[in-house]
DNA sequence: TCGGTTTACGAAATCGGTTTCGTTTCGAGT
DNA sequence: ACTCGAAACGAAACCGATTTCGTAAACCGA
């Protein structure tokens, strides 16, 4: 009575447990109506739960989804986590989550330890340095990148289209009047992302005949103001338009306008990526870049779960889908930052 | 060869799969130095890795922790699932996360498809509404509370200090010179932690002589905007002191006083809780009560072992822990917002 | 009415570890 | 040398579901 087994249910109701099993995992051979009922209202009335254990190892499948966010200060990942966590539900998946902070050693360990505990698939916001170990990981179990590619390719990856949204900051700008850009980066963030909107920046500026470049912040500090500060002020004036690579960048740059004075200089308009709650609120409304982090989710999940049916369906090598890049359209959300 | 199982290893190793069972657990029964290196290098040699879904069934442990958050966009919630993250990993378990969004209803399906999946215990930061299922659920399984109480009490809490924040906070504004106080909430939030600070808030108001009041902003935009917009017209230039009673409030007040414009009023000195990012930013920087998150998830994770460990280790009913709150000091960052 | 095909269901094997219990071995004490 | 207790290890039961395979009943067209 304490804990009630499937057998249990089967005597109580009469059958056996095969069949209660196929009951609860309403299998294609079907039953007759009324042991269904008996069933159900045997299971009803004790209020019988399965032990996930004893089905994972027999079906070797556990309905869990292993996550690993590079760093959860960083709201995209959070509303990323939100998304998974509802795609995942509605899948009947929970989520295991692991959180890198950005820590290639943690990455890697939280990598092993999510395989160990028998997800069924793994999504990885990747902080870089284990491409070979992701790589490989997704060669024995169902993987994909979220964000941030690896560099041997031929994984999964669903993000956003980020040459468009750099096109539309630098469009959102130059419509605002700025004659000369410039993308704002941290030194340690080197990751394909900050490498792809550096590309499309470099290339949007050629297209349109714009003078501009990519300014590198040193990392942490004062050293990093400082040189924003400078560039600031040598173009202060001069119809300078700034771009923040994320949101991280964006805040070192307000802190920096902080010493200009509360509202933007004559002349200057930034934009940003990643849109954080403040983005509302400071300099009465930032023109950003935001990305649809409940689709790219919702995309996630579902494929996954395409290659979590392919695992578990077909047999041996057979039908192996080829990697796939995904990528889901975000949008300018157009703020007085950029008015004219 | 594709998988190895724990016999095999014992073969290879010319042992028994119990002895290989021990080593893998490194269990009081002590082995043979030889034989453990022995089953060590095998196991090294082979890159043997145990199934945890066997290992859960038997043993029924899963060193799996559920962890269910009701907003992930609070700040408060990802810094706290950092910590569970790394306090988890650090004794060899993962987290299992689900996302409420503040809905009771996904709450409670979060607690039974957590408990279901047979996690070892349980962290819940609950949106509120699901009371009796969750003494219920501590009744079946270990649970300790994260910051939001339930009525029923009984259940383990770990929150912080927000009587003395309330009041050092109180201390910061009354320092700066404010005479009349307000605290700032928001009509939806009826948790028990909004009550308990404006609970401490009325105290200290009375203890000090001090004037001042709580003020509910009307939910969602403009109507609360105006309400709080016309508190302070009112009260302008008469040395009022705002404390936002957390950090979504704050971005509210920061909205309205962009309309009075970019620097605070003379005379106006602002608090608020939480440490979001932004308060170093905003108006040169907000005095800011400031949990400490690490500590409160490090103090999580601890009391939950304690817990997991006594219903695995003792039989029955007996020594059963008693009920404990447990609060975590957090602190006062002093910052523009209150000088002078 | 009869052979043949579904359909509904049960018996028993199975997943891969852990745990109990028993046996052997080893060392210490007299 | 002999006894005794502890330490080291093995054999087999066990955790609780799923799944395979087989069989009896139901159905169906000729």
């Amino acid at each position: 009575m304490a804990q009630m087994r499937i057998k249990d249910i089967a005597a109580e109701a009469g059958v056996s447990p095969a069949t209660v099993s196929r009951y609860l995992n309403n299998r294609p051979g079907q039953m007759t109506e009324e042991t269904r009922a008996r069933i159900a209202a045997v299971i009803e009335r004790t209020g019988y739960r399965p032990r996930a254990a004893a089905r994972n190892l027999r079906s070797s499948r556990t309905n869990l989804i292993g996550v690993i966010l590079a760093d959860i200060a960083n709201p995209f990942s959070s509303a990323m986590l939100e998304g998974l966590s509802a795609s995942a539900a509605a899948r009947g998946c929970s989520l295991m989550t692991a959180i890198s902070g950005n820590d290639p050693a943690k990455e890697a360990e939280s990598l092993t330890r999510l395989i160990d505990a028998g997800v069924d698939g793994l999504v990885v916001n990747t902080c870089g340095g284990n491409d070979k170990a992701i790589a490989a990981a997704a060669g024995r179990l169902p993987v994909v990148l979220l964000d941030r590619d690896v560099a041997d390719g031929g994984v999964d990856l669903v993000t956003s289209n980020n040459r468009e949204l750099v096109a539309g900051l630098v469009d959102a700008l130059a419509a605002a009047g700025s004659e000369r850009l410039c993308l704002l980066t941290e030194a340690s963030d080197d990751s394909p992302v900050r490498r792809e909107r550096a590309e499309a920046f470099a290339d949007e500026l050629s297209r349109r005949g714009l003078a501009g470049e990519v300014v590198t912040l040193a990392d942490g500090g004062a050293t990093g103001v400082g040189r924003l500060d400078k560039t600031i002020r040598d173009y202060a004036g001069k119809r300078l338009g700034l771009i923040a690579v994320n949101g991280l960048v964006f805040l070192r740059l307000t802190e920096a306008l902080a010493q200009l004075g509360p509202s933007l200089p004559a002349g200057l308009k930034i934009a940003t990526f990643d849109d954080y709650p403040w983005n509302h609120v400071l300099f009465g409304g930032v023109t950003t870049a935001a990305q649809d982090t409940l689709t790219i989710a919702e995309r996630v999940v579902e494929r996954l779960s395409e290659r979590i049916d392919v695992v578990t369906t077909t047999v041996g090598e057979a039908a192996k889908l080829a990697p796939k890049r995904i990528e889901i359209p975000g949008h300018i959300e157009h703020r007085a930052s950029t008015s004219r």
